[in-house]
RNA sequence: GGGCGUGUAGCAUAGCUGGAUAAUGCGUUGGCCUCCUAAGCCGAAGAUCCCGGGUUCAAAUCCUGGCGCGCCCGCCA
């Protein structure tokens, strides 16, 4: 709680002084209270112990007794050597509620930072559809983009297209040299094509790319064809534009599929680049010729060549090639060029990557400090496992993201119609859509990216209490009381405009609660953004929500045809910062469910 | 073998820049709709915070040694 930390830090200050303790280091240790009913800022007078000869229970009491009486503070205690400070809800109320039509902007909605920060992620090779496992990075990295604009940054979503490796390569090949008839042939025996997704390229263009992995396994003429295939991959890594058009004629429809699916869950990119660009544009032949330069430079005997890492620190494998033994960049190498480019144009550089890419993240990081560049920082996330294990095509032991988002959709149809019984068709399908792609993308947002993760079923469909439906409900529920204001002939922007009302020196608990979850708002919007970790706010607003309903049941806004303002104006900044909060995290903030 | 990450109630998780009675949801269980949407609210039971050692006034949190799980250790992408 910032904001009472800041009102209060100089009464402590001062306090602090009186009993003697003239250093700031108490500072961090006042941190928000460990359990609500604690108090909102806490100090734990243990380390003054040595330092004033006295026991922890008494600093903390002379502290508190040292404390004068401040528009801000409700209550001062001492626990066992802890010195408690709460804030006073009437405070809260009007720091928070300071005309909420013309500061209303300060809560949820932040003022525009002036920085730009480039979020490249997922990223995935245009080969097939996107299955959950693969999908975890661009929700995250979706929700990364969301909550920095939310906090006032401003945002480049950037899409890397790999336009030119083996498995675009294999595609292209498939396409050129496979009919239906051989597809089909070669992948008797596996799951077909689901006739939903008939038409849909993702998913059948990627028969091809896994007929060919199979081919190219067991076909006679193997190893003509890896030659054939080796033959445009190497061209197109010296930049044929023949061989790269080829491509992209085999892997855009691809990719439009998989894009398809991605704006169903709300994700969209502002900028696509390919990697191609930096072969054919020479930044990466110019790059090649100045790590000969470096004096970690290396070269092998078939005159592949490498920097040297280990000499910069790198432990385990430390040659990190950077140009094969017939001349041609490798993956890496572009990725390097791609960072440059990518840092001319933004202040901060986020990369979303899966676990699998730490090492190489490292060796691109080192290589860009070694060419005195800034290193952009990483959001790492684990894998998604299925309870039978890892998710793999080749196995069939996949769950597409299209499947789940229409069996999500349609779980939800069950509930609404049940729930619901006298919704119209289209008005229950709409909900449904809202909240079975909300649900999916909040039950990967809410746990820390880095955590091992099993994709359930249950889970992902649950629309219960932590779920992103029980956010939506609470923000149904806000809009609620706004139709029943209106129903009744509120003037809300009247009730909205008014200042200074009187507020009522006890308050119910629901009321106290709200206003603490508010408080903390944007506190915990900073620290999922600067530290990113967007779980932080997802369990925030699910806190929020929770404080809402219990606010929700404490105070009614609407009785007998009276408006209580105090509670209007409370209702509607949560509303404000609920609705603001979900799309934040890409959970859709319908007004009726 | 080496590197990185992870291990918290029956299940899934939060907390990890050290601080009090370890928080939340599911599940189990007891209550609450003549009142702005019960996808809700209020309560109960349920935890050797993987194991051992160390640092500290204080360890789920930091250090160290094990064990389990995941990922990586290509002149692939």
């Amino acid at each position: 709680m910032q904001m009472l930390k800041t009102a209060i830090e100089p009464l402590l200050e001062a306090a602090l002084e009186e009993v003697g303790i003239n250093n700031s280091h108490w500072k961090s240790m006042l941190a928000p209270s460990r359990e609500l009913d604690q108090g909102d800022l806490s100090l734990p007078c243990f380390p003054f112990a040595k330092q004033l000869g006295q026991a922890p229970p008494a600093i903390a009491e002379a502290i508190a007794a040292s404390i004068p009486a401040h528009e801000a503070i409700g209550e001062v205690n001492t626990v066992a050597g802890y010195l408690n400070i709460k804030a006073s809800p009437i405070w809260l109320a009007r720091t928070i509620l300071s005309s909420p039509q013309t500061h209303g902007h300060l809560f949820g909605e932040c003022q525009p930072t002036g920085r730009k920060i480039l979020i490249e992620h997922t990223s995935a090779n245009p080969n097939g559809p996107f299955h959950v496992g693969r999908a975890r990075n661009a929700i995250l990295g979706d929700s990364l983009v969301r909550l920095h604009r939310l906090f006032g940054n401003e945002v480049r979503a950037e899409y890397y297209v790999d336009d030119m490796g083996k498995q675009v390569g294999v595609l292209a090949w498939a396409l050129a040299n496979l009919s239906e008839e051989d597809v089909e042939a070669t992948l008797k025996g596996r799951d077909g094509l689901n006739p939903k997704w008939k038409g849909k390229a993702d998913h059948e263009r990627v028969r091809w790319y896994q007929a060919a992995q199979v081919v190219r396994q067991e076909r006679a003429d193997k190893e003509a064809i890896e030659q054939e295939i080796g033959r445009m991959v190497h061209a197109s890594e010296h930049g044929d534009q023949g061989v790269l058009d080829a491509f992209a004629a085999a892997y855009q429809p691809v990719l439009d599929g998989m894009l398809t699916t991605l704006a169903r869950l709300g994700i969209s990119f502002d900028t696509f680049t390919k990697e191609s660009m930096f072969v054919t544009n020479g930044d990466v032949g110019r790059l090649m010729e100045l790590f000969r330069t470096f004096e970690i430079h290396g070269t092998a005997d078939n005159g592949a060549e490498f920097l040297d890492l280990g000499a910069r620190g790198l432990k385990g494998k430390t040659e990190f090639f950077f140009r094969r033994g017939d001349g041609s960049s490798l993956y890496a190498t572009r990725d390097i060029a791609y960072h440059m480019w990518k840092w001319q144009q933004c202040d901060d550089l986020i990369n979303v990557l899966g676990e699998d890419h730490k090492l190489q993240a490292k060796q691109v990081g080192m290589t860009l400090t070694e060419l005195e560049q800034k290193v952009p920082e990483v959001m790492f996330y684990s894998f998604i496992k299925l309870p039978e294990g890892k998710m793999s095509t080749r196995k069939g032991n996949v769950v597409f993201m299209d499947d789940l988002l229409e069996e999500a959709q349609a779980q939800a149809a069950a509930v609404v119609g049940a729930l619901r019984p006298d919704y119209e068709q289209n008005q229950v399908d709409e909900i449904a859509d809202a909240a079975g792609k909300s649900a999916v993308r909040f039950n990967i947002i809410k746990v820390s990216p880095e955590k091992g993760f099993t994709f359930r079923w249950e889970e992902a469909l649950a629309f219960e209490g932590g779920s992103a439906p029980f956010i939506m409900y609470s923000h149904v529920r806000a809009c609620s009381i706004v139709r029943r204001c209106q129903s009744e002939g509120v003037d809300i922007d009247g009730e909205l405009a008014k200042a200074n009302i009187e507020l009522p020196e006890s308050m119910p608990s629901g009321m106290v609660g709200l206003l603490r979850a508010l408080a903390v708002h944007n506190d915990v919007l900073a620290k999922a953004v600067n530290d990113r970790r967007p779980h932080l706010f997802a369990n925030h607003l699910l806190h929020l929500s929770n404080c809402f309903n219990s606010f929700y049941r404490d105070c009614m806004i609407v009785i007998d045809g009276e408006v209580n303002t105090i509670n209007l104006q409370v209702s509607e900044v949560a509303r404000r910062m609920m609705r603001t909060g979900m799309e934040g995290l890409g959970i859709v903030p319908i007004e009726h469910m």
